[in-house]
DNA sequence: GGACTTTACCTAATGTGTGTAGACTGGCGT
DNA sequence: ACGCCAGTCTACACACATTAGGTAAAGTCC
């Protein structure tokens, strides 16, 4: 029985499996310790404690989110390139869904700090080049954007879409078509006049 | 030292107190005996696990949330009603972190069937009375609305918000007019010749 | 008003999970 | 060959959820 070395990488990769198949919450020391045939208290010389393998779940998953943004929206811009940031997210979600979960909730400094995150910045901030946005809008713009996107997944998952017709699918591209619209007839600063 | 009779209703405000002081996540039936002078297993007479508890919240938080936007919108419409609309979840999600979180979850049959989920639906509906769409796009709208409301709450507790300038508050105004302005210029299916 | 039932709490005990301390081991450099 | 040391183990302490069964007081029936 040879035993592959445990290191934090591939304890943090069976925590992100286990966290796609029994959900984030569950994720337990012990029950990776037994899918890594090891006794729980191994685990500690390679991670410091659950909170710290979390926080790693939540950095992989940043990473592999990222990578997939990238390829999804190179060579693109305007909608499709939008189309292409969206849709990355949302097949993520719904592949991984413990990882996915993993990145809606605080983080810790780790993740917050890791490179794939200032990559992710970089990343949406080249979604807005095909839109033409006044800059001082530009923040407002990429909020704007991951609170929909976000949302929609959230609520997706949750299953608030679960009881009432169409299937979300068609609520998704109607969203997404939306927010192309949107960002293409951004609504000029004349229009805050009301109140 | 009289005591006050120990019921549900009791039980489940305690659990949301102490939810919103730290986090819906930390809420455990220990720590709500301790705050009620009571012996843990006491509680279980009045509420079935620990899931049934979380469930409790959830729908209280629901019927809490209800009652709120229903004042905020009355006697509004169109850009007001959807301000109201709006905002009653924000100040709620501020003032209310931990309740506002157990909404952010897959809710058991209790929480999805009470009266108050019936009553949310109804008033997302009368909101979109001040916009007019096309019938078959209502559903649509409505999704987008929830989406991005929830998804702004959710990035601005977890700070995602945090790292950039401008205050989230500016952009959760620009993000209203956006969605207000959408709302009154509804894309129309014309438009999804593009592929 | 006494016997009984019901209610609402208690104590005791089990199982699972996190986290610490210290013993054990097998491969490595010298 | 010898000791070092990283990495694993066993043993343990503690917190929480949950079950079982006991007790005492309030309410109900005759």
């Amino acid at each position: 029985m040879k035993r592959i070395p445990l290191t934090a990488t591939v304890i943090i990769a069976e925590a992100a499996d286990l966290a796609d198949e029994t959900g984030f919450d569950d994720v337990t020391l012990s029950a990776i310790a037994l899918r890594l045939s090891v006794q729980t208290p191994s685990l500690y010389s390679h991670v410091r404690d659950r909170a710290a393998l979390l926080d790693g779940i939540t950095a992989l998953a940043l990473s592999e989110l990222a990578d997939r943004v990238a390829v999804a929206i190179a060579g693109r811009a305007g909608r499709l390139a939008l189309r292409g940031f969206a849709e990355a997210h949302r097949v993520y979600s719904l592949e991984s869904p413990g990882r996915w979960q993993s990145l809606q909730r605080r983080a810790g400094t780790a993740a917050v700090e890791s490179s794939a995150a200032r990559c992710f910045v970089a990343l949406t901030d080249a979604l807005l080049l095909g839109y033409d946005l006044p800059p001082g809008e530009r923040v407002h713009a990429t909020r704007l954007i991951g609170s929909t996107i976000n949302g929609f997944l959230a609520l997706e998952r949750i299953g608030s879409f679960d009881h009432s017709e169409p299937p979300p699918e068609v609520s998704w591209r109607t969203t997404l078509d939306a927010l192309d619209a949107l960002l293409r007839a951004w609504p000029t600063d004349t229009e805050k006049i009301h109140r």
